[in-house]
RNA sequence: GACCCCUUCGUCUAGUGGACUAGGACUCCAGAUUUUCAUUCUGGCAACAGGGGUUCGAUUCCCCUAGGGGUCGCCA
């Protein structure tokens, strides 16, 4: 394709970034990237109602942690900015009257309750509603007088009377609608601001955006928007509708069900990379047996005829998967810092860094989140109060003459390699006829406070010889 | 209700007329490794919504039905 590649994410700022929006802001930023395109931020402010202190904040940093940039947007002005709608009214003000004087637009001034009236008639008739266009009617003096009177009005598109439209989706192939089922949509609200679609035609043509990655809900209103670009006189963007991501009973993801903020899945410590990763497969996928994708890898090889049609639902249970493998994977010092601010909470004093790492290391191994990481690391640091349970086993004859004979056999001159601690260990076995579950539990219960958990090696070589040693003495009565 | 879109294991998906006894991943189960837990490895359970066509041959193409979802705001 010959034209260049702009495509924008568009949210509003009404909460935060939520999982949809991030899967829709992900894919166009790996297509943006794969074509040496751009990606634009652009905030749509125009329903001054919803709007929420805070959320355009939220939302660049929610997109800038999970490692999504944008070329042009807030705080990042080009030629086409500004990117918040609410600072273009002037803009939408021009086309709009542009739209009335080639007739394509009206001004309507029927109050809400008469429109709420009209609507629940149809209802009750089970008719579809549809605009009666009762004020496309009134002649220019009555449309003046009244707009010289101060009356409260909105403009509407005057769509066409008969028309199927046939528009091709990227992903969805060719889809039709018939403007029957469309109604003349309010482009300009009665304070002043465009609706969605007046606005986001007139940006997306004004910004150059080559491409429209939006989700399926917007299916249906698409004849609208490119009813507007053929008023103006203008090529539409390409469509790409993308699935939505459902709620397990396979509703549209919604707070009410789910957990949707991004913000949300951060702050529970889900490994980052791991969670652009599976935001990105919930509705594409390459064609090959293959489930992890780094960022560079979803960019190369992302591909929207590779988008499924069908919604997908979000289903956690992959996700703690997948992030218990990035962890696991990923450089040990970045899962170091990412912990690091739990150790500081809890007063745990890591500043021997050889240390710290090794007890990550280990930890690493057990979680799928990092707030899980604190349950498998501050055993190495402070050990807790036994259960009662645990409290007797430790203290009986034959734990004690297990404790006793061990803290002496590991107490070599030397500090053990794991081939030797284990041949301590086996022969000691034999040495006191101890064993299994009665050798190891009291061991592991003296050493680190559970019955559980790595082996001695492991353990020895976290806390080192000499704390080893000593935790096996104390717990000797 | 009208219209639009969708439909492969429980979930995410591969599959574009024969290579399909339908593949992978997660979950679950079993086994191996391990003193235990976790990791890791091996194996197993599990799906083409239904019915008609088209075709020598349909998961793949067409039609119908069913089910699901979306839209129907001076919200996006």
């Amino acid at each position: 394709m010959s034209t260049d590649v702009r495509v924008r994410f568009a949210p509003s700022p009404t909460g935060y970034l939520h999982l949809g929006g991030l899967r829709v802001a992900l894919y166009n930023y790996a297509f943006a990237k794969q074509n040496n395109g751009k990606f634009i931020l652009r905030i749509e402010d125009t329903d001054q109602a919803r709007l929420v202190e805070g959320a355009v904040e939220n939302l660049i940093s929610s997109l800038e942690v999970m490692g999504i940039t944008y070329d042009e947007g807030p705080n990042k002005d080009a030629e086409y900015g500004p990117y918040f709608q609410s600072q273009r009214l002037d803009i939408y003000r021009k086309y709009i009257n542009e739209l009335i004087a080639k007739g394509h637009a009206y001004y309507c001034f029927c109050t809400k309750e008469t429109l709420d009236e009209m609507r629940t008639k149809a209802q009750k008739e089970k008719k579809f509603f549809k605009y009666d266009r009762r004020c496309h009617k009134l002649s220019q003096e009555e449309i003046q007088a009244k707009l010289d009177a101060g009356e409260s009005y909105v403009v509407r598109l005057k769509m066409p009377d008969e028309r199927i439209f046939t528009f091709n989706d990227l992903v969805r192939g060719e889809v039709s609608i018939d403007v029957k089922q469309i109604d003349d949509q309010v482009i300009l609200k009665s304070d002043g601001f465009p609706t969605y679609h007046l606005a986001a035609v007139v940006d997306d043509h004004l910004m150059k955006i080559s491409h429209v990655f939006r989700g399926e809900e917007w299916l249906s209103s698409t004849p609208k928007h490119i009813f507007l670009y053929e008023c103006f006189g203008w090529t539409p963007p390409q469509w790409v509708h993308l699935p939505l991501i459902l709620n397990k009973d396979k509703s549209k993801l919604s707070k009410r069900k789910n957990d949707v903020a991004v913000e949300t899945y951060l702050e529970k410590g889900y490994q980052k990379d791991a969670l652009i990763n599976f935001i990105a497969l919930l509705g594409w996928h390459p064609s090959e047996d293959r489930e992890l994708f780094s960022m560079d890898e979803i960019i190369k090889e992302f591909s929207i005829d590779r988008v499924n049609k069908a919604g997908a639902v979000f289903d956690l249970t992959k996700l703690e998967w997948m992030s218990g493998m990035y962890f696991r994977s990923s450089d040990l010092a970045d899962v170091a810092d990412y912990a690091r601010p739990q150790f500081e909470k809890a007063g745990i004093d890591i500043s021997d860094n050889d240390k710290y790492l090794r007890v990550i290391d280990k930890a690493r191994e057990y979680i799928s989140t990092i707030d899980q990481v604190m349950e498998h690391a501050e055993m190495y640091y402070r050990l807790g109060e036994l259960s009662e349970k645990d409290a007797e086993m430790l203290n009986n004859e034959e734990s004690q003459k297990v404790l006793a004979y061990m803290a002496e056999a590991y107490n070599t001159d030397h500090i053990l390699s794991p081939d030797e601690l284990n041949a301590i260990t086996k022969g000691s076995i034999g040495e006191i006829g101890i064993k299994g579950k009665k050798f190891y539990f009291p061991l592991r219960l003296a050493l680190i406070g559970k019955g559980h958990g790595p082996d001695m090696p492991a353990i020895y070589s976290i806390l080192g010889k000499e704390e080893f040693v000593n935790r096996l003495k104390r717990a000797i009565k």
